[in-house]
DNA sequence: GTACTTGAGTGAACACTGTTTACCAAGGGT
DNA sequence: ACCCTTGGTAAACAGTGTTCACTCAAGTAC
């Protein structure tokens, strides 16, 4: 299995590999604000304008860069996810969660620049290729796909929301499809309680990250933990 | 009433809301890469420099400035719970989180600055002036006082988190502390119960605000609004 | 009234930033 | 041999935060 490409393509590669990965260690170590062309270019001994022979700008990079963060947590939850039992959703889930937010205080400069950013609106076409709700598709498809048909009654869906949760639906088993595996079903249901779940998890990592609980906390692992009992018992896992 | 101060005094208290009120105008005109010392000193006709004379940094007029917007939000709560019943708990808990929301989404960019920024290492002394925790204890905290020992059992909270929650009950009462009104008691479960709900209403506001819930939601009123009944009726208000 | 001190504001400078432009040199295709 | 794509450079432009030396007016002390 040579690598034949001819030189000149597996160089660009290559060079946009160090790019990028200059790029998320700069991130790291200095913060988003430390992210500038010219410190990339300077650290792999390159000036500044050959950078746009790869990206148009710098946002154009740095959209990049969270799409490789998001990649990076999806597959961190996708290695989490393979060593359990796919039809034990419960630790799944509660699995899924932790390494959520393991991941995100582990790393987090990531964090914030792919969380908390507001979404910027040229990106946000329909949905598809925004790294946000990729990712959380990503492991609850991954939950999902080896805990088919738990159906909660579909009329527990508010009226008012049926058209949106509808369309959630309709995301989640289009991230589902996989290979030339059956259609997928999600009652709406399932998808209101994994929507639900979310804004929960969300909530709760976003605040422990940021470090913006509204007093000091000592220990936010008993509260993380709390809420998330009381969540899985609420859906009835557990 | 005059203002017998000396006429210096005043030019500078003067300047001062000026340079924050120009701050502020091009946060929400611009968004916060716009937010720039040369910017606010050509709008209001003075050199970049002479802003140094009120603020030591750029990052310090912007905190300043985070001050300054939690305390609109802080009078925008305070205006609507005003005029509510104050022994009417529930209709006051909803209007603050529907005013949360309201004025979230009026402010996008003031809502980013102050609620999605990472916490600043040297801001994060015990509590006190974080601007973030301080809005959200001023309204939990007008609403506590209406609602007196409305006390769930304290055995509801959970053994490992009862430390953590002592200290946000005793940072809650602290704000609630008001001219020579009676030591409010805030029970343990109550507090844990506000706790919860902040999670939440941040997770969902934050969502909707940043565009970020991983799917197009068309109305994401219904949605908010169904995650506020729940949690009503899951403490048992309404 | 005359010195002295204080403090807001200025102008120039420094070290940065993103971005554009013109140019260059090496390689591959025909 | 020719051309022409491609990755890279140097120089420049406009803008940034920040510092330093300097004014110049107002207030205070004697």
């Amino acid at each position: 299995m040579t690598d034949d490409r001819p030189r000149a393509e597996k160089n660009r590669a290559d060079t946009d590999r160090r790019i990028r990965a200059v790029a998320r260690t700069l991130l790291v170590e200095q913060g988003a604000q430390g992210l500038t062309l010219r410190a990339i270019a300077r650290q792999i001994g390159i000036t500044a304008p050959a950078l746009y022979r790869y990206y148009a700008s710098l946002s154009d990079l740095v959209q990049h860069v969270c799409g490789d963060i998001c990649a990076d947590l999806a597959d961190d939850l996708g290695t989490v996810l393979a060593h359990l039992p796919a039809d034990d959703t419960a630790s799944r889930v509660f699995a899924a969660c932790r390494g959520f937010r393991t991941w995100a205080i582990a790393h987090p400069r990531e964090f914030g620049l792919v969380f908390a950013t507001p979404a910027t609106p040229g990106a946000a076409d329909g949905n598809g290729n925004d790294p946000f709700g990729q990712i959380f598709l990503t492991f609850t498809g991954r939950i999902l796909a080896g805990a088919p048909g738990q159906e909660r009654s579909d009329p527990d869906v508010p009226a008012r929301l049926r058209a949106d949760i509808e369309r959630f639906r309709d995301t989640l088993v289009d991230a589902l499809r996989d290979g030339d595996q059956p259609e997928p079903v999600v009652g709406l249901g399932t998808a209101y309680t994994v929507l639900r779940f979310w804004v929960r998890l969300y909530g709760q990592v976003a605040l422990e990250v940021f470090d913006r609980f509204p007093f000091p906390v000592t220990d936010a692992t008993p509260l993380f933990e709390s809420m998330l009992a009381e969540q899985a018992a609420e859906v009835g896992l557990g």
